[in-house]
DNA sequence: GGTATTATTGTATATTTTACAATATATTCG
DNA sequence: CGAATATATTGTAAAATATACAATAATACC
């Protein structure tokens, strides 16, 4: 290497996931119990510096899976974070991505040097280290932007849902009400959210409907002029 | 450092910035004429090797003055990209930047290793080296996507505009076409843009007002409820 | 004064959004 | 089995917004 680009090449890069979880009482974010220098034993996003023999996407799953087990999640990219002392081991610049998964289908194994690895109620956050606060606001904005406009919400919810559970998802997410009846006209018109003929059981009271998302035409819609927004 | 740690911190980070202008021809990009290797006398995007000093933020200021004479432009963080073999001399993942420039405000005075500057029509960019070519591709994508619901076009336009040539940015961006009546409505309607009570001088036609981007009162707007949407 | 060129404006109709409450379907309990 | 409880489901009228569409106005130039 020309010895004048070395300076250049002695940054670490790692990748921290902000990664939500839905259920009855609300969105919650999924933080891990480090057992790792620095800041052991501080809960924090789950992230890792990252190997430097692979893309950055592949590397941003496997950080994710190697801490707590979790595989094939939807992952998406949102900011890179670079500031000088963000790291107190060297210059680190670390890609920050958000997951969405459904909390029912998938067990948490923290594994490697997380020692555990908890639901936080997004209202409930601790003091995280490094920048990771300022990074899971950015990812919590970024989802409630994101949602309105692309159908991820799903991604949050079980393949099988009711109506009154999507609008919960949205309400809880844009802190914000809708009317019933408006809500279910929207979502139904949109025509990519269909009856599945099935109904919840084991409820005390009237069982609602169970939807699916229909990703196939969503996308046929998508590839139109089509665009959503709640 | 623990020697654990050395292998991680063997990477170097770049910054590339999309900057995009815009005149009657249409919407624009600004391109470098390459004096150094890699891709020695290409054309390519303004991007360069950070030094490991300054905060992601102010590199990529410094890239883009460095490179171009720009300096105190709109500049937004767009998107990371980390394909292992991006870049010939290493490990680099380079962070890109959209940056939206009055055209005529500005003069580019290419130094450093740039060679020469140069706007490029949108529709006729060249093959680029790394993948700026995708880099370009996914910021035109984000420009798209961000100038229908926030108040960044006027970055683009002088401080005094006509409502035609805001209707031709919005239009060649969005590669649409709006009714005039209905597009002034739409806009005069929003309440951020306001009449400065000039007119154009030098048209050999009747002379159109000239409206200037009030940011107070978007800030005002913006910060209640509401939210636009072209 | 006439021509050329672009700027500016209004209205009727269709569509979408909003506000609002009564009825339906299941379970549980007495 | 009927009543109580709990949530699910649905329609309509009014308001707001979006759309489609073309004639008149203001300047420079000849």
């Amino acid at each position: 290497m020309d010895p004048n680009l070395i300076p250049f090449f002695k940054a670490a890069v790692s990748v921290d996931n902000v990664v939500f979880g839905f259920d009855q009482s609300g969105l919650k974010v999924l933080l891990i119990y480090r057992g790792a220098d620095p800041y052991r034993n501080c809960w924090a996003l789950p992230g890792d510096l990252i190997s430097l023999d692979s893309d950055l996407s592949s590397s941003a799953e496997k950080v994710l899976q190697d801490l707590t087990g979790l595989d094939k999640v939807y992952m998406e990219q949102i900011h890179t974070f670079g500031k000088v002392d963000r790291h107190p081991f060297g210059r680190v610049f670390t890609v920050a991505y958000f997951a969405l998964i459904k909390i029912e289908d998938y067990n948490i194994h923290p594994s490697s040097w997380a020692e555990e690895a908890a639901w936080f109620p997004i209202s409930e956050i601790p003091d995280l280290p490094f920048d990771h606060n300022e990074i899971l606001l950015f990812a919590k904005d970024q989802l409630k932007t994101k949602i309105r406009r692309q159908p991820i919400g799903f991604e949050l919810l079980p393949k099988y849902f009711t109506l009154t559970e999507l609008q919960k998802l949205y309400e809880s997410i844009l802190e914000t009400d809708f009317d019933v009846r408006n809500f279910r006209k929207k979502i139904l018109s949109m025509d990519f959210i269909t009856d599945t003929g099935l109904k919840q059981s084991s409820v005390t009271h009237r069982p609602a409907k169970l939807f699916k998302y229909n990703a196939k035409k969503y996308s046929k819609l998508s590839s139109s002029d089509f665009a959503f927004d709640l």
